[in-house]
DNA sequence: TACTTTCGTCACTTTACGTCA
DNA sequence: GATGACGTAAAGTGACGAAAG
């Protein structure tokens, strides 16, 4: 979708005010807003919220499983193998951002990650997860082992409270997903995601509330990469003490909440640009009306000189108004440019207005 | 090349839990 | 303290597209 308005007295073709929003196809990770005020008396803006640059550096979990397959000759374990497939990546997130035009610098992690971080990377990391304050009730403190090989992952010692002592699982069953096998394997160390949710024939559902240390390491790796591949999301569990599922359930759910929240702003600094647009609007509709009267004040003069029958024409697209006379060879003042009605017609453009250059933001209308 | 299967993600929905009046 | 309304997070479900065979 490519939304483009102009309007103003826009001397140069400015950058039109576009909203590109992606296809389904093409799920973008960062939106972007650049807006752009004219130097001229006129409105113009710019919006523009697609893809972004980071698409080209992410690396699919396909294509990452393959580069482990070929990183994998040793007999590493999964972490450094993982590390190995994931440590040059950095797709940052960049945030939305709205005027006045601020650069989300990128954020260091303080987190060990399973996978090297950028800050990682520059001797950062070690740090998070000090505290072993469990929000739920604790039934069962699991300390989290992690590989002592791996300084980044055994930065974060965690403990983590659990589970609810009612806890009795997830009752739901998921047929297609690979996880459903998968999880089966990884339930070892559960005992609160094992199937005993089927407790005197009655299927229940409880739910577990992820700890605040749990989420906020989720919300860490999130901040890293907003997709995981099968390796990352193993170690997260691993690390985390819960079942890929749960991990991948929760990037769901958080990629799901980061787009209603952008949507939210999108919808809003939309409605801000209306409200502009609109009282734009109002006070050209103003001067037009004043430009009438004064032409018709010119009329009822006795000492006004006839002269052709002259229309005020106002362009849809840039609403200049213009002044010409009936006849069809009308001359713009655009440029030394002349143009003519029916050299109009033959560009392709439905109505004729020959003080508006056809090649600026005629074209962009008409499609 | 067309078809099927597998897998990951998304949108939408359901459900359980926490909070508050 | 019990209760219902409400918001939110975790999880279920079906559809879709991409990749591989």
């Amino acid at each position: 979708m490519e939304l483009c308005l102009s309007l103003g007295d826009v001397q140069a073709p400015a950058e039109p005010f576009g909203l590109v929003s992606s296809s389904s196809s093409e799920k973008p990770r960062d939106d972007r807003v650049i807006m752009a005020a004219s130097k001229t008396t006129g409105f113009c803006m710019s919006l523009s919220i697609g893809p972004s640059c980071d698409s080209s550096t992410s690396t699919s979990p396909r294509e990452a499983d393959q580069q482990l397959d070929t990183n994998d000759h040793q007999n590493d374990d999964d972490r450094s193998r993982f590390s190995a497939a994931c440590g040059s990546k950095s797709d940052v997130p960049v945030q939305l951002d709205l005027l006045p035009h601020t650069p989300v610098a990128p954020r260091s992690s303080s987190h060990g990650f399973p996978w090297p971080t950028p800050s990682d990377q520059n001797g950062g990391g070690g740090g998070g997860g000090g505290s072993s304050e469990n929000v739920n009730r604790v039934e069962e403190v699991a300390a989290v082992s992690s590989s002592p090989t791996n300084s980044g992952a055994s930065s974060f010692q965690m403990d983590i409270g659990l589970y609810s002592s009612n806890y009795r699982g997830s009752g739901g069953k998921r047929s297609h997903s690979p996880e459903a096998e998968g999880d089966e394997g990884e339930r070892q160390s559960n005992s609160r995601a094992s199937d005993e949710d089927d407790i005197n024939g009655i299927n229940t559902r409880k739910k577990l509330r992820l700890s605040k240390e749990q989420s906020a390491f989720l919300e860490e790796s999130f901040k890293e990469h907003h997709t995981l591949n099968p390796k990352q999301k193993l170690a997260l569990a691993k690390q985390l003490n819960l079942r890929p599922r749960q991990v991948e359930v929760w990037f769901q759910n958080r990629r799901a909440r980061t787009k209603l929240k952008q949507t939210e702003v999108d919808c809003e600094f939309l409605k801000r640009c209306c409200e502009t647009l609109t009282e734009e609007n109002r006070r050209l509709h103003k001067e037009l009306q004043e430009l009438r009267a004064l032409k018709t004040h010119h009329h009822s003069n006795p000492f006004y000189t006839q002269s052709p029958a002259t229309t005020l024409t106002m362009c849809p697209s840039c609403e200049r108004i213009a002044t010409t006379n009936t006849t069809n060879t009308t001359t713009t003042t655009n440029n030394n440019k002349t143009t003519t009605k029916a050299q109009a017609e033959a560009d392709g453009f439905p109505r004729f207005y020959p003080f508006c250059q056809p090649q600026s933001h005629h074209s962009s209308a008409a499609s």
